[in-house]
DNA sequence: CTGTTAGCGCCTTCAG
DNA sequence: CTGAAGGCGCTAACAG
């Protein structure tokens, strides 16, 4: 009851095994009697090629592989989503390897890839995996989305996250509020990072005093940071969150707490998932188009993979930025409550 | 700059490829001292086997693939997240295939799957591909999750759809509501058409009319359907929504239409989906604990390939059956509203 | 304990 | 246009 191989139908079809190889790949000229012979064999085996032997002697194996930290939440399931779509589109099977909690980890996933990807997607941030991605993969095609900006000089792609930051405060400044906290990401984590520092610089170019409360980028600890900063002395009157979970969190701890948002509290979040429009009162955010994002990060890996193959082609480089958009929605005051799902410009 | 083979170590090392092979393995006897000079070797070149070609020779691939339909919404993302969990903690590499439309796209993507996976889960809500899973696929272990009781007979896992439905009808009625709306899912949609038997079910066992709204399982149609529901001549006092996804969409419209819920209309959904709590009113649902169904289903996978491994292994074709429970939130007239993230006994 | 040698299933020159 | 033969990188007997 094994499966058929390439022999079988050749043997079935009456033809060498290279005719029905030629038939398979569409490489190479075959009379029309015998192509039919072949198919038909093919069919009544119901004969699949063996993609394993088939990499092993083409060394291309249409697979490519995503290495990310985690796959909660729903960042990281939009994002696959995109690449998802756009991986079928170019006939190529996704691999995904999660939940990398540091470095070492992730360099591990990234070797086990060998021979079973023809490129790579690498979502880390750890600082230096960068480098490890370069050289553990061998020659392999690797797109970097570290967050970092060390991935420069390599392709890559990472998001303005200080220039979001600043959009997200000064937003909150012109509507005059003036006590905004931080409830900042993960320690170590580079997207974090830039974000609360876009946020200081935003504040102090204002004048204003920053607040920060740690979180670690969960719906959960949003909500411990709110009720901790609902607590202060002098009570802030905005709140920008380092990400959308988080923001969702502090929502919720303010309704707890009896503490009105946006009226007494104004609420930003950062990445526009889709829970963010359907929250109440909606959040405001800094859109990062994220599905389309995870599209054009494999279009691209696609394009570094054609292009590994071709001696005359000219490496990308490049490191592209992705510019989150501001979207004002209730939790910063917006009049218009938005529809539901298709309210919005896309 | 091409990647190290086996024979490049053999050589660095001074020894057999057999041996650097069985050192990698770990399968046979090797001397401490070559093993050392082996995995300098190994280091120095930092060589990683081929899996391809490993997988040719062993005919295993320690890859698990996935078939489902769509990689939209919370509960795909929340079910692959377990099968990831899980498929990690068995070594295994997870390969996901999604978008499958119709029956014959399906089969497609279970047939390129050879040679490139152990093991298949198949969740496929197209009722006749459950026997393209077991022909197309050769003797490749399969666990089917269609959703659909022609599974019997072969390793699946079903959903009590029907149990569910009626349990949140019953609950519905119980809270005195008496003309409960039903928003159902896609035409064609195995599991759909299960809740809303139970919905009709439950509702004439009370003796009470019904009233079906089609929606296609994504928020925009529940939001359509409430908005439809709630211009109707006699208003219902309750809705049960095929799924979350839906019945958050209808929670939105009312909140438009100036509906209040719970006071004038419930809601419940089906699922359970992260979002479920964090709307508000929260949503009364029927929970199936999605990651750990991923979870479970990706271990009986990792059992059934085993056995097939196993000449006198007696074989699993068990058709195992999850009931979702009902969860009471505040849609549903809860008078508790719930913290935000661990408030619930889990 | 170690080396030699067949394949695993397929693609791809290279002759015919 | 078609068939024969080598090799992709690795594992698994089988001899030493």
């Amino acid at each position: 009851m094994k499966a058929a191989t390439i022999r079988d139908v050749a043997e079935r079809a009456q033809v060498s095994v290279a005719s029905v190889s030629r038939v398979l790949t569409g490489a190479g000229i075959v009379a029309e009697p015998t192509r039919l012979r072949v198919m038909e064999a093919v069919e009544a085996l119901s004969y699949v090629p063996h993609s394993g032997a088939r990499s092993l002697s083409t060394s291309r194996t249409d697979t490519v592989g995503v290495i990310l930290p985690d796959l909660f939440g729903e960042f990281f399931s939009e994002l696959i989503r995109g690449m998802d779509v756009a991986a079928r589109a170019n006939g190529l099977h996704l691999i995904v390897s999660s939940s990398h909690d540091d470095a070492s980890e992730a360099a591990a996933a990234i070797r086990s890839m060998r021979g079973r990807v023809d490129g790579l997607i690498v979502l880390s941030p750890h600082l230096d995996s960068a480098n490890l991605a370069a050289n553990l993969a061998g020659r392999l095609p690797v797109l970097l989305m570290n967050g970092g900006a060390n991935d420069a000089g390599r392709p890559s792609m990472i998001v303005d996250n200080i220039g979001g930051a600043v959009a997200a405060v000064e937003h909150l400044l012109s509507l005059g509020r003036t006590r905004v906290a931080h409830i900042g990401g993960p320690a170590g984590n580079q997207e974090a990072r830039e974000r609360e520092a876009g946020y200081v610089q935003a504040m102090a170019n204002a004048g204003h005093a920053t607040q920060v409360v740690a979180g670690d980028f969960t719906q959960a600890s949003g909500h411990v940071a709110a009720t901790v900063l609902m607590a202060e002395g002098v009570r802030p009157d905005a709140i920008f969150a380092a990400n959308d979970m988080m923001a969702v969190g502090a929502l919720l701890a303010l309704q707890e707490a009896g503490v009105r948002c946006p009226e007494d509290v104004a609420v930003v979040g950062f990445d526009d998932v889709p829970i963010a429009q359907l929250v109440r009162p909606a959040l405001t955010t800094l859109r990062i188009e994220i599905a389309e994002t995870g599209r054009r990060a494999m279009d691209r890996l696609v394009a570094l993979i054609a292009s590994s193959n071709d001696p005359e082609a000219t490496p990308d480089t490049a490191c592209e930025t992705i510019r989150p958009r501001l979207v004002v929605r209730q939790s910063c005051g917006d009049i218009n409550p938005g529809t539901a799902f298709n309210g919005e410009t896309q």
